[in-house]
DNA sequence: GGCTGTCAGTCGCAGGGGGAGAGTGCTAAA
DNA sequence: TTTAGCACTCTCCCCCTGCGACTGACAGCC
């Protein structure tokens, strides 16, 4: 008996919250007591959902902007929401304008992923992100060195699975064409198949050929590995929904600044396996109205993720939803 | 002594606007005529400055937001200040940075360009804009075929001056390792060496090989004209400072669209040879606080262009030494 | 003990009025 | 042609007030 009190009050109390989220998100104003009853259909009067209300604030769901408003949702309350209370994804219409997207689209890699952030901006609304997947690990297809200056050449890696890497090395001391092409080939020869990684070492220094090609090869190696450790290619598409997203302009220009810090981008999408959901302070400590969902994608040339950057109140069914359709054809189509 | 009256007449005229002009890039507010004779040091009365400013009102150099406030400079105001009345270029501090910039910069050309944006927006804190240069006439220095999929393969092409094209081609039948490989081999005899053209034919569809690696070879034709005509790289930075620059959402978000359509920046930038500066409608019938102060840079692999997107009023002496510093650097740099 | 109806209280917001300030256009005179 | 002076206009800010929206508290009811 007591155990069905229970049962019934938290089941109440849910039913509030999620009317509390789901209302707020519909109409971004702060939700009262009276239209949580009216949406959730509860058969209570309008006092005990204003209990209700004060608990969850209380508990840290709801706070009030002010003594005579309803109540506005926070990140806690995203939170439990999305981890208990979103209803089932459901297999929208967008899914198909995804699959015929993927059909339609025949890119490179690069242009193929800035079209997706595309793709996802239109489906969600919101500024969306791709990352590519990084060089690491891949196996080397070919291998070029570029003469650009008279101590600087260009040094281009291409996989085996397409990607292609290009880095600058200066040279220790200017280089005639020959010796430059002495380099390359010896560079193609101890290279080709091989795989790249951060901490690659193919002896260049110790090849036996004059020394300044081998004082160059010593260059070209560390280029090498700076191109495996660079950190993956980002693109960013949708920024202009950003301004109807947000109607506060000081919220758009950190908006902004997120979206071309990389570095904070590649933290905020999360390196989590599966789909990864943000809201508000688990993203950082300054308090803003932001939400990153994201998750994971996998071709051949690796691992990348993409991710949709919104406000805490965003449709997280449809998102979600989105974001898992999109990297799953991702992966399909370059698997094809 | 009539011309001389004339003279003296039009010199006044063209000191207000000047102080109209400058005045309103400094504070942003309209100008009054106390504060035109003030900034003028001009020995006549406010009414004068008032009869003044009504002609250049009735001219069109000039607008009032309301009866009883100052002036608002036009689009045509700034055009004719830039082109009549802006002051001699200066050599500012600014050049010393640039210089260092570019002397500590070593990337590869896709990142110094993206770097060089960054560059320019630290400059004059605005949003700026870099366009690498395209492919067509380059000289193809070394060519890829990488298998991706079972009907598609990849295209890299690598140029002497060291710019790298990607494309994907959708190969008409499924094709093994092998004939690939060949196809391959055969594109590099064929096409290393020679310029890549929008219009290029290298005759791959009567090449001496078996039908299968033929018809790709038609594809993979297709595919180098494709990258040819690909419009250039348009890299663009600094756009968290344009909540900074606009206070007005709507603006901003018009701003946002702009740069994210590539098609239009290119127009945008204009195609002049040197700096060009376009302000207000002359860069789209639809009214709009922009100025885009822009100019050519050349380097082996092309030429390119690079520019600052800003409000109208901004300090144009500043911009354009900035980015005719960067441009003039950006070409010194790229021919050591 | 939890739920309900009620009512006073709080707060934001929109609208109106008024005063100050800024700046102009006009006119008549130098 | 320029100047001084003046009346006029318009915005902006502040204050006030009334209205509407909600809540919180309380006392009674099931």
């Amino acid at each position: 008996m007591d155990d069905r009190q229970t049962d019934d009050r938290d089941e109440r109390r849910d039913e509030v919250l999620k009317a509390l989220v789901e209302e707020h998100i519909r109409t971004g104003e702060p939700v009262s007591s009276k239209t949580v009853l009216e949406s959730t259909g509860l058969t209570v009067s309008g006092a005990t959902i204003r209990n209700e209300l004060a608990s969850l604030e209380r508990e840290g769901f709801a706070v009030q902007p002010h003594t005579s408003a309803g109540r506005v949702p926070t990140a806690r309350a995203y939170r439990y929401y999305v981890d208990h209370l979103a209803p089932s994804k459901l297999q929208t219409p967008a899914q198909r304008r995804i699959t015929e997207f993927f059909a339609s689209m025949h890119l490179e890699l690069g242009r193929l992923l800035k079209a997706t952030t595309e793709l996802l901006t239109d489906l969600t609304q919101y500024p969306s992100v791709a990352i590519g997947p990084g060089a690491t690990g891949e196996i080397v297809r070919a291998t070029h060195l570029v003469q650009t200056g008279a101590k600087t050449a260009l040094l281009v890696v291409v996989t085996a699975s397409g990607r292609v890497a290009q880095e600058l090395c200066r040279l220790p001391e200017p280089m005639t064409t020959k010796e430059l092409e002495r380099a390359e080939e010896v560079l193609a020869r101890v290279v080709v198949g091989k795989e790249i990684t951060t901490t690659g070492d193919f002896g260049l220094r110790a090849a036996d050929v004059p020394a300044p090609v081998r004082s160059a090869l010593v260059v070209v190696e560390a280029a090498l590995r700076e191109a495996s450790a660079r950190t993956a290619d980002v693109y960013v598409g949708g920024t202009r929904q950003m301004a109807t997203v947000w109607d506060d302009l000081a919220t758009v220009q950190r908006v902004l600044e997120v979206l071309e810090r990389e570095a904070t981008l590649l933290t905020m999408l999360g390196g989590a396996d599966g789909t990864s959901i943000r809201i508000g302070d688990e993203l950082s400590t300054d308090e803003m109205d932001l939400a990153v969902v994201s998750t994971g994608y996998e071709i051949a040339a690796g691992e990348g993720r993409v991710g949709v950057i919104g406000p805490m109140r965003m449709d997280y069914r449809k998102v979600i939803s989105a974001v898992e359709g999109v990297s799953r054809e991702l992966g399909d189509r370059m698997a094809d």
